[in-house]
DNA sequence: CCAATATAGATGAGAGTTCAAGTAAAGTGG
DNA sequence: CCACTTTACTTGAACTCTCATCTATATTGG
């Protein structure tokens, strides 16, 4: 009945594992040693900055920085709390919030950057071929492709 | 200085943590549900049944289950509250404990198995073609290489 | 227009993780 | 054989995440 996975597939499973575990760790490490952030608010700092006016309405925001919204409001107070976002009320919808980046948060952002993309690059980029990057993201938007439906 | 992800480094980056965690969650989601333990105890329990005896040393089944120390030992704390695992002291090296799988925990990763599995294959292994899988395997053990040493 | 439902977001409790620190037993160089 | 260091493991505090719940505002079907 249960469609157990083969050899080749238990080793494929475990290195998968293995792999993105260690690499969650360098990233999440990297970022609160460095910048005092776990990866989750880099993520939400990120897709406030590339937004116009470096602000978007909290529902938005969780979808671009793959989060719950729980989770997001939640980040989002503690980031209020820095001083990097601020929460202002939606005109347009009485129910909302809009989320905007400061000058401090983005700062923070510019200064955590550095650090986080060589990081990236030294733990992923940097063991693989050009040939694997291209597989790498064919692979994950196809896992990504069914999940998101 | 920095090295700035180009365009199709950042979409696979993008793709790449989007897929990644879209995974962990659906994976922690059905354990959670199904099985009422988290992906983490899932992986000490698999690491257990596979060891001779069922039981380890806490700091080798840390190692194998992909788990700090500390969060080995908070967690061993949890599922032996559950009974599904005991810790006896270590003869050889009065440090040291071994921890083993109890009957109740052996039964209850077995009820597990089924459910995990086939979230596995369905949220993973049916997205991808033999031939991604074969390369999601060795660019996995590659990133792996590059963070275990 | 209004009751029913859906959406936006916040919040508190419970659980897991990390980090730093602490205890205890080995191992090790002089 | 003894200070010193290393290894094994635990513990508590601080923090984040999830889940269920709650409030408030929109939206929609009759």
């Amino acid at each position: 009945m249960t469609r157990w996975l083969d050899d080749d597939e238990q080793r494929t499973w475990r290195n998968y594992l293995a792999a993105t575990q260690l690499l969650q760790e360098a990233l999440d490490r990297q970022l609160q040693r460095e910048a005092g952030m776990p990866h989750t608010y880099y993520m939400i700092l990120v897709a406030l900055s590339e937004s116009p006016g470096r602000s978007m309405r909290m529902h938005e925001l969780a979808r671009r920085a793959q989060a719950s919204q729980s989770r997001l409001s939640h980040a989002v107070a503690r980031l209020e709390e820095r001083g990097w976002v601020r929460r202002n009320p939606c005109a347009a919808d009485r129910r909302g919030n809009i989320a905007e980046l400061t000058d401090d948060g983005f700062a923070a952002l510019a200064a955590a950057a550095p650090g986080h993309v060589e990081e990236v690059r030294r733990s992923l980029f940097d063991a693989l071929t050009p040939e694997q990057v291209t597989q790498l993201d064919e692979i994950s938007a196809a896992v990504r492709k069914t999940l998101e439906s």
